[in-house]
DNA sequence: TCTGGGGTCCTAGGACCC
DNA sequence: TCTGGGGTCCTAGGACCC
């Protein structure tokens, strides 16, 4: 039988600003999504006050003021830094990992010893990671990945360990019925109104259903849950696979109406987005542009539009993307609109390896391309970044997003060390 | 005034081929 | 009234996740 362990990060980002700021601990804390516009992640404190996942932050500006709640912008250095670490730790407990998300990892168990205990296991990780980073953990142990999700959401729940172990059947009888289906890993909200329309209503009900009758009419994902559920283990551990898509897109802190500061804006992400294909040695074989006016004001004039281009060859180069970028922004823009986002997305990814190369092309040069990257790459990394980066750009950036709350990089940056007063 | 960003997988249907 | 059968590939869109 397979064993797996979710390994789960409490309230990640609001641990993530308590680990460096301890005299928030117990104090309510939110901390907002890019530009300052939702609120992503909150302290136990703050879900007590009310304050739901993914709301927009003016809706609840108020209660935050009135209760003292302790606002931060999203810290995204800190938080995959901080991530990070927490991974490698998780390797050196048990090195069959999947690292599921940036406060996610499935552990798979299986290979220890049949008497191996491994609730104890658990908390000694659980444990260690809180001596070791400061971050709160918590610890769901099942059969299958599924089932694991859902031990860690009781563990989370209704425990004071932070463990919970669902290979035991009596306990999962019990949980499973009182599970409403879209808790469930995989039931969204269509999925889950299609289902109640069945009568199908708690996770107990979805893993006693026919799965030939759920694969037809629901299809092979959510087949696959059932057979989960009832502990036939469908998902295995999944390897770092290369990104087949990168995207890079932000809206901006004030609306852009002008073509020259969306050419910045393209130029800039497509930069972000050429520095990403690079890291994980990939060449990208076209590019998807789009702008976007604020679609939260039907009263101005709106218009949305996107593009997509293909590369002669396979590219990783910032220079020759921003030019095609750039021209296709040309090509989607329209004066009269306030725009309010913009971004693009290579698609096509390929390894780098895997080359071939345009019959015409002038290898040579290609080279030399490619060598200047690495320099420009080497040099960003040791000296910060945008140290070097293409005049396209813009030097003012003033369609910046808002990130008016952001703690310190007190891990990834000298000039923000962690400073202790004696 | 203020409303995020970055992904994956599956399926149905059309185009095309022999 | 009759107008094959079987297959692949590609794409758009839907659904989900954190």
């Amino acid at each position: 039988m397979s064993i797996y362990a979710l390994v789960d990060c409490n309230n990640f980002y609001a641990s993530c600003e308590r680990v460096f700021q301890p005299y928030l601990n117990n104090k309510p804390i939110v901390v907002l999504s890019n530009n300052d516009g939702c609120i992503v992640a909150r302290s136990n404190e703050a879900k007590a006050l009310g304050i739901p996942m993914g709301a927009p932050m003016h809706e609840y500006r108020k209660i935050c003021i009135n209760n003292n709640v302790k606002i931060f912008s999203s810290n995204y250095q800190l938080y995959g830094d901080m991530s990070q670490r927490v991974m490698d730790s998780l390797k050196h407990f048990c090195p069959n990992i999947e690292i599921y998300s940036i406060d996610e990892a499935f552990l798979q168990l299986d290979s220890f010893e049949k008497n191996f205990d491994l609730i104890k296991y658990a908390l000694h990780i659980r444990q260690k990671l809180n001596i070791w980073l400061g971050i709160p953990v918590s610890i769901g142990i099942a059969p299958t990945k599924t089932l694991a999700k859902i031990a860690n959401h009781v563990a989370k729940k209704s425990t004071s360990t932070g463990i919970f172990d669902l290979r035991d059947i009596n306990q999962r009888e019990n949980i499973l019925t009182a599970l409403p289906i879209n808790e469930i890993w995989g039931i969204g909200k269509r999925l889950s109104l299609k289902l109640n329309e069945l009568g199908i209503n708690t996770a107990k009900q979805l893993r006693d259903a026919n799965p030939k009758y759920i694969r037809k009419h629901f299809g092979v994902v959510v087949e696959r849950i059932v057979l989960e559920l009832n502990g036939i283990s469908c998902l295995g551990l999944e390897m770092v696979k290369p990104k087949k898509n990168i995207t890079s897109s932000r809206s901006f802190g004030k609306p852009i109406t002008e073509l020259q500061p969306l050419s910045e804006a393209i130029s800039h992400y497509a930069t972000r987005a050429c520095i990403k294909l690079r890291n994980q040695s990939s060449k990208a074989q076209g590019i998807y542009v789009f702008i976007t006016t604020n679609k939260h004001k039907p009263n101005e004039p709106q218009y949305r539009n996107s593009m997509i281009q293909g590369f002669v060859e396979p590219t990783a180069d910032t220079n020759l993307i921003i030019r095609i970028a750039k021209n296709c922004l040309d090509q989607l823009y329209r004066s009269g609109y306030k725009y309010k986002k913009a971004g693009v997305i290579l698609t096509d990814i390929i390894s780098n390896r895997h080359k071939q190369n345009d019959l015409f092309s002038e290898n040579d040069l290609q080279d030399k391309r490619e060598k200047l990257m690495q320099v420009v790459d080497n040099i960003n990394a040791q000296m910060g970044t945008n140290t070097i980066f293409n005049a396209a750009q813009g030097i003012t950036r003033h369609w910046r997003m808002r990130e008016e709350m952001k703690s310190n990089r007190y891990t990834t940056c000298w000039d923000e060390l962690l400073q202790v007063v004696v």
